[in-house]
DNA sequence: ACTTTTTATTACCCACGGGTAATATAACTG
DNA sequence: CAGTTATATTACCCGTGGGTAATAAAAAGT
């Protein structure tokens, strides 16, 4: 752990193993990319490592010098998918505004993710291919963002933003919608990923603010 | 055949072989039932026939009495849940009402069929694990669910009853929202199918009405 | 009772693909 | 340039599980 380069070397002697390190981590990434869109297109028992391996123009036993297994792989995905939607809900909780701009927040950023390939892997995967203690870190994973749209909801209702409904369905209907667009999205198709989540953001919440109330505001014709 | 019976035999000659061709029709039945559970618990790669076959008491290769291979079990299943849908369309197609009637009496019963075993099939198993016709098969019939929920839609715009929007993707929220129950519903949980299938009826449709319109009607208070 | 057909069992085959051992080669280090 | 480490290759192992052949047991037909 000496940071210390010798005198000798003009450049500096760290970079090289700096470099070494971030050439490896690229490699890495290349892996999980080529893997997750090959586990996309085919499903994850039909995709084979020696496939994998094929597009990368390497061979099978090379890419266990970057991972552990193939559920290694899937996992790892999967694990991609779930941290941006983190760093999302993150995001959204540090932010200022209503339940339903927060809400609308989370849908229009989730949308845009199911579009990519790691955000479809959280609905695209069976859950049953992971470990044990990978499946828990999934279901935890699952438990997080489902508890974070039933908080914007709850928190809509509380400051007014949101008229009264069951939180629970709202957010199964809402999450629901969202994750068919890992499904039925395609790169090559008509809309883009940032349409989809423009039209979305407004269409599922749509349904749920709270107008202004028609008893008491008795001259509300703001526009 | 021969409809009339032997005056000899007291009892019908044909109840014998009509019974046996039922106890074989159960005997499938009872094989389907039972794989589409192992499928859904474990997935369709998992789950083994060994396994499926134990479960019924029997052995792997009796299995192939009544099947000719695993991905033809796995597409059967698939073909139950089409049909289902199938007919409940053409239920729909057939009945009275406006478009949104009818949206909605078929968003009820898609609501149903995917709360159930081979209805969640549709959306739990992957077509990548199909024979290239049956994977034809299968698109076919995405494509024909995708066809009706559009035309209700359609229709209900031209008839009055849903205001104008984007049809494409008021399809794909709805049916996403629907089929996301075929991945949350559990049987043992607290809400049941019908629960489920009544209160997204309303909830998935309610953004759609044309409300009467303020301008011209002055006094539409109906209710 | 004898034959034929249906349904099931036991025992086996073998392709597939994840994973490893032995080893070569390229890349840094000093 | 030696020496070390990282990275890749070739060749192989072997568990798994779908599928089949041979055959037995049960049921139906006559």
């Amino acid at each position: 752990m000496d940071t210390r380069a010798p005198a000798a070397a003009a450049r500096s002697p760290w970079l090289p193993f700096e470099s070494r390190r971030r050439a490896r981590d690229e490699k890495r990434e290349a892996v999980l990319r080529t893997a997750v869109q090959l586990f996309l297109e085919q499903g994850y028992h039909r995709a084979t490592l020696n496939e994998v391996a094929d597009r990368l123009n390497i061979t099978k036993p090379a890419l266990y010098n970057y991972f552990r297994s193939k559920e290694d792989i899937l996992f790892e995905c999967w694990t991609i998918g779930q941290e941006r939607v983190e760093d999302q809900i993150s995001e959204t909780d540090a932010a200022e505004g209503s339940g339903l701009t927060k809400l609308r927040r989370m849908v229009h950023a989730y949308a845009e993710i199911m579009a990519s390939d790691f955000g479809a892997s959280l609905v695209r995967f069976n859950v049953a291919d992971l470990s044990e203690p990978n499946q828990k870190s999934t279901l935890a994973g699952k438990r997080r963002i489902d508890r974070a749209f039933r908080g914007y909801i709850e928190h809509g209702i509380a400051d007014g933003s949101i008229r009264p409904c069951d939180v629970k369905l709202t957010a199964f209907a809402i999450l629901g919608a969202l994750n068919w667009i890992g499904h039925w999205y395609k790169p090559e198709g008509e809309l883009t990923p940032a349409q989809i989540a423009e039209d979305f953001a407004v269409r599922l919440t749509a349904g749920l603010e709270k107008l202004p109330d028609k008893k008491k505001a008795a001259r509300p014709r703001t526009k």
